[in-house]
RNA sequence: AGAGGGGUGGCCGAGUGGUCUAAGGCGCACGCCUGGAAAGCGUGUAUACUCCAAAAGGGUAUCGAGGGUUCGAAUCCCUUCCCCUCUGCCA
């Protein structure tokens, strides 16, 4: 959520920033300055008038001590005015409050000024890319149709049990996942990040913490006997742990990574594109989460890349980086970068990550501060990315690693899976 | 799930309708003292919104949350969430 403070003294520069994701801010911006407006004129009133009737109240309340009941009585009669007035008041304020809280739920983050204009995915900007491209042997396969021939991912299975788009991983598929989770763990721990295992429910407050709430309502599973939703992310549980935190300076940064499954509705989402592991009800992702210092978010931010791309050298996978045009960023986000990995048999570039810079706009929601050396408190700002999303990395792996014999599996995740061929 | 007890500042803890502007302690910061430190003494120590061009300084709200009674609520009433103890169920 962007600050109402900084809405008002900036106004057209909100407004050009938004216009970025090919939106016209302008009514709801001016719609947010009027409501502040109405909301501190009424604030004003309300606070002189209550300020008055303490004052009042306090007058009985030395009266009566005084043992000056007539006195007292007198002053009462005063009182009736205030009372009036003042519910009045905070009623307007509490509807004002709300009213602008709503405007402002409906505005995403303004982006970073090295966002590039556009309006679809095809006007991402490819800033890197690196790994060779194999090339497979006749008869290769799409990942789809390599899960059925090994054995190692059944989709009827998950339908039978859950529906579709919940996989079962079987035998070495399991194992895999499993040798991936791990890996990644490690190599983020090894990079500084602390570990967590957080619940994989959250509730409502969470949600609007971290944003998913009220925007992508539709996109989480929810409980309704107990109010819950199922996590889309670990970075909602995992930011939440800021919520309503303030940091000493010197706790900057913080850096936490999980593992947690993902659920996402993906409603109205499916079609002929996402089939097999492409598009998930139910996905494993490895997360990394960076609180920072407003002055080091986006250095931050590129050490996560930096980070990101580490892993998939390691797993020898043809990558590309992209920077996300305005029009295809994701709400809360100032700046996104992707990874794509290059899925041969299906002659496509699929996300594995995605890396974000929060700035304040999560912050804020969150009431995540830090204290400075005088003392005063700031908004921090916040990050995430994949670090990494399993299914589309193990779809890059199965068909970039397939032979005849069989799937050779990274050398780098056979010490985790123990195995070096899927056959 | 049932019965009982309880949620107060960074932490512990007092407070059952009116100097609560929340006692006292611990912690923390600064100062005095000291060769240096500890102890001791003194001062300060929440958050949000807001007024003032800013600073200084004010105002309002916040004692788990929301509502109510009252001129006045940490305190009384209602609703709700959470924690503890016992019982029950259970991986």
């Amino acid at each position: 959520m962007l600050q109402t403070a900084f809405i008002r003294e900036n106004r057209d520069k909100v407004i050009q920033a938004l216009g970025k994701r090919n939106f016209d801010a302008t009514p709801l911006v001016d719609e947010v300055i009027a409501l502040d407006e109405k909301r501190r004129h009424t604030q004003v009133e309300l606070d002189t008038i209550l300020s008055e009737s303490n004052k009042l109240s306090k007058d009985i309340g030395e009266l009566m001590k005084a043992g000056e009941k007539a006195k007292a009585t007198l002053l009462k009669e005063r009182t009736g005015q205030f009372k009036e007035k003042s519910k009045e008041l905070s009623e307007i304020l509490a509807t004002t409050t709300e009213a602008l809280t709503q405007v402002l739920y409906k505005l995403p983050n303004t982006p970073a000024d090295i966002v590039p204009v556009g309006k679809t995915p095809e006007e991402n900007v490819e800033i890197h890319r690196e790994g060779d491209i194999p090339t497979l042997f006749e008869g290769a396969l799409p990942h789809w149709d390599l899960i059925k021939k090994y054995d190692i991912i059944d989709f009827e299975l998950g339908v039978k049990i859950s529906g579709p788009g919940f996989p079962v991983y079987k035998g070495k598929g399991a194992k895999l996942q499993r040798a991936l989770i791990a890996y990644f763990l490690d190599k983020n721990t090894d990079a500084g990040y602390n570990e967590y295992q957080v619940p994989h429910l959250v509730n409502e407050a969470s949600g609007y913490g971290t944003g998913q709430l009220p925007d992508k309502e539709g996109q989480m599973y929810h409980d309704a006997a107990d109010d819950l939703y199922l996590i889309p992310t670990s970075e909602v549980p995992v930011t939440n742990i800021f919520r309503d935190v303030i940091l000493a300076e010197n706790e900057l940064p913080v850096m936490a990574t999980a593992y947690t499954p993902c659920f996402r509705r993906e409603a109205g989402s499916w079609g002929a594109s996402v089939r097999g592991l492409n598009r998930l009800h139910q996905f494993d992702k490895v997360e990394i989460v960076r609180i920072e210092h407003p002055d080091n978010s986006y250095a931050a931010l590129d050490g996560m890349v930096e980070h990101v791309k580490n892993l998939l050298q390691e797993l020898k996978l043809p990558y590309r980086i992209l920077r996300l045009c305005g029009g295809d960023m994701g709400f809360t986000s100032a700046l996104t970068y992707d990874f794509e990995v290059f899925s041969t048999a299906q002659d496509r570039w699929l996300e594995i990550s995605s890396v974000s810079n929060f700035e304040t706009f999560q912050a804020n929601r969150l009431k995540l501060r830090f204290r400075d050396k005088e003392g005063k408190n700031h908004l921090a700002h916040t990050l995430n990315g994949s670090s990494l999303a399993l299914p589309r990395v193990l779809a890059g792996i199965l068909e970039n690693y397939q032979t005849p014999e069989g799937i050779v599996i990274p050398e780098v995740l056979r010490p985790y899976t123990g195995f070096d061929i899927i056959n």
